[in-house]
DNA sequence: CCTCATATG
DNA sequence: CATAAGAGG
């Protein structure tokens, strides 16, 4: 069961650069994008169906903007498209599909970047998120979180965490929040692969030839129930696809 | 004495096309712009000025949007930037250098396409430019505009004429504009050289392939005023240069 | 430094 | 079918 979370920064614009036969050769079973960015024509899935996909889509209220999509060659048997808080469901943020062993939640958090109040709305739904995951546990026992967190826990997650001590994405409030996120009952399935390796990042801004001189953030995630942790097969970052700012981060796991 | 009009769809735009080559190459006297689209930024003229012009902008108000400019070798006596009304003023569609022996008027006329709104507009500035023109050359003998009238006139100065009747610049009431304009003593260089020759355009809309067929319409246009009609040595269309959706329009004066 | 929507042509 | 600004990242 390979899974795989890709903020494909637009899909028309990744699709454009040779998305989907990066899919075929991937062969994700299950496979959670971000930022879709759907313009106001819906989009067209039926390349990703011709690979043998089940299309499921949530995109934002606003043309062009945010929007997160899940295609799986398996049919779920519940498909939860968003979080049921209007505030985030039309900035499409949330997708599930409901396996019969377990679960895949797709998400698109916040990014804080552009202003102070953005930075505040993402503190607010990363509490939200939290609980909100808090009550699916309780009757979701395999859950798999797969998505752009826009945030990440340690030093090492990214190129300069010295200067980046306040930066949206890394703020006390933001590390505190993942690591008790982390401590209700997850596990972060790469630093459960990869340890404390340093240098293995997921977005890189395009700016300045930041990723050829790898100078990113481990912002997109797969973390899964505790529960599921003995099924951890492998885990990484597939940097050689490349079609958006960030990379494909993927899990497999023995279901 | 080499005057071109060109409309430039965009100056920075024509500048990555190698406009500038084009202008050393062609090697006008005088080279008057329109729809330069200057942004908030000032635009750096220091490559033209490197080839030996003096540059003469009139930006629109708006960025991106209009604008006109004209180059040239020897310094005008005078220049004059916008009509002195403001609703067109602000759009950025004339500019006037005097010599001492001629002026060159280069305007940007109103485009009706969008709307009827606009096509109002557009007909009452052809109005106001009219009365304009006719007040100016009480004190300007030989006057040259230049410019992308928007407009053209007879059944050969477009592709499909029987189509267009009531098309947004071949309505009866801009042919009849152009007739009457014309009457006021004034001479179509390009007309003049080349009689009733048909298929000789100046635009062609970008859409399924209207240059290589040569769909377009003659919208761009050098008018002499009467006087001046026996230095006319030259006229035509350059339609080698493609930096734009109008190609240049020349006119050789003996001066 | 990118993608996208929108205005305008 | 293009250019360009502007929002958002």
């Amino acid at each position: 069961m390979k899974i795989i979370t890709y903020n494909v920064n637009g899909l028309r614009s990744a699709l454009s650069k040779g998305l989907l036969d990066w899919v075929r050769e991937a062969d994700p079973d299950v496979l959670c994008l971000q930022e879709i960015k759907a313009g106001r024509e819906p989009l067209d899935v039926s390349e990703f169906e011709a690979l043998g996909y089940r299309a499921y889509l949530h995109p934002a209220h606003k043309p062009g903007y945010s929007g997160v999509a899940i295609f799986s060659k398996q049919p779920p048997k519940a498909v939860v498209v968003g979080c049921g808080t209007e505030c985030y469901d039309l900035e499409g943020r949330v997708l599930r599909l409901d396996f019969e062993d377990f679960s895949v939640l797709n998400t698109y958090m916040p990014s804080g970047t552009s202003g102070d109040e953005r930075q505040a709305f993402k503190l607010e739904w990363l509490r939200f998120f939290r609980e909100y995951v808090r009550t699916l546990r309780a009757t979701l026992p395999g859950l798999v979180i797969g998505g752009d967190f826009n945030c990440c826990q340690r030093d090492i997650d990214l190129h300069n965490a010295k200067t980046n001590q306040n930066s949206p994405g890394f703020t006390p409030a933001e590390r505190a929040w993942f690591a008790d996120f982390l401590a209700d009952g997850f596990t972060d399935a790469f630093r459960h692969h990869h340890g404390d390796a340093s240098g293995h990042y997921s977005w890189w801004t395009f700016r300045s030839g930041a990723r050829a001189r790898n100078v990113g953030w481990r912002l997109d995630h797969l973390l899964v129930d505790a529960g599921l942790q003995p099924r951890i097969k492998a885990a990484g970052h597939m940097t050689d696809a490349v079609h958006s700012d960030h990379c494909p981060v993927f899990v497999e796991l023995v279901i």
